[in-house]
DNA sequence: TATAATCCCTACCATACGGATAGGGAATTA
DNA sequence: TAATTCCCTATCCGTATGGTAGGGATTATA
């Protein structure tokens, strides 16, 4: 009951471009250092979420990405959506596969389905309802009580150096598995 | 963001061995029969769930297995449990990775933290507060009601017959994929 | 118009993991 | 002793996921 590398690298840039929004083209390498992202996987996934229409972007020197649309218009779930990942915990949930699923009545699998429905049902209304703007006013919060983030709190601050060069030399990327 | 198979098939075995509650030992092969799952793949299912405590079971002839609990003391949660399924959608928030995550403050990896605690929080109510006593009662209302379970109703019903041996001849068990 | 810097496209590679199989061993009954 | 069941552990196998590679468009700028 993962959400994929995929998934997550995607809501990250997105994230770090609700961040940069409103100045001007933000380029794949910085996203991909910043968030540490292997550079060529994550050039697909914003090759998606342009094309769903989240980002827009323009080649050439000076170019890059940016948000279409302002933080606040901007929801988890369309990030997901963008790259095809449902937040349907199995397959007959989907349209698609609905009247397969059918078939299934003899056996015991579709007693479950209401229960995989629910819980479809609660995610979406989570990531629906979840807009880049309050990912980040959530973390103003989190950072102004001087919290790690989320509920894991007293997590010693060993590090706040930031990732954008050191004079030069670059941290590698580094990658997931 | 799927279920697995296992865990799918370990909620099918124990929704069966629900309904026949109270009637001893059940074997094997008759749930795999039933619920066409390869059998030697449920071996290992309820061998798991025999482990966690959930099933009781015997050797030798007129042996199988039963639920050590009624159906109403079972709950989804559990079983998934057993199988090592998390209902965590990202690995930093199983306890023992914890401190792993904490490392990722820099990137924006924690902003996103809460948002995939709610989504937890909300999955593990609905799967600790759905016993197979539930979902019982749920079908039977359902099937009470006309419905083919689920919200997808008019679904044509074309084959009531039941997967027990008609005559010798015993339908294929059918592999996931 | 040349050149460099970016994004764009498509094909490919690698492997971890989930799903499934295989087979012999240990209980239990008769 | 033999048949029937569950128990254990090792192994296979396909594929979806994560990641690479590289040439082609586009744009800026000099």
């Amino acid at each position: 009951m993962k959400i994929s590398a995929k998934g997550e690298y995607a809501l990250q840039a997105v994230n770090y471009l609700a961040h940069k929004h409103g100045q001007g083209y933000i380029q794949l390498k910085e996203i991909a250092l910043h968030e540490r992202i292997p550079l060529k996987f994550l050039e697909q996934i914003l090759t998606a979420l342009k094309n769903s229409g989240i980002l827009k972007s323009r080649s050439g020197p000076g170019g890059g990405y940016y948000l279409s649309r302002p933080p606040s218009e901007v929801t988890v779930a369309q990030v997901l959506q963008s790259m095809d990942l449902s937040a349907s915990p199995v397959d007959c949930l989907n349209e698609c596969n609905e009247f397969e699923c059918g078939k299934n009545n003899e056996r015991d699998l579709c007693d479950l389905r209401w229960l995989w429905k629910d819980i479809r049902e609660e995610t979406v209304k989570i990531l629906e309802s979840t807009t880049f703007q309050d990912i980040r006013e959530r973390k103003a919060r989190a950072t102004r009580s001087g919290e790690t983030t989320g509920s894991t709190e007293g997590r010693a601050e060993e590090s706040s150096r930031s990732d954008k060069k050191v004079h030069g030399t670059v941290r590698p990327i580094i990658n997931r598995r």
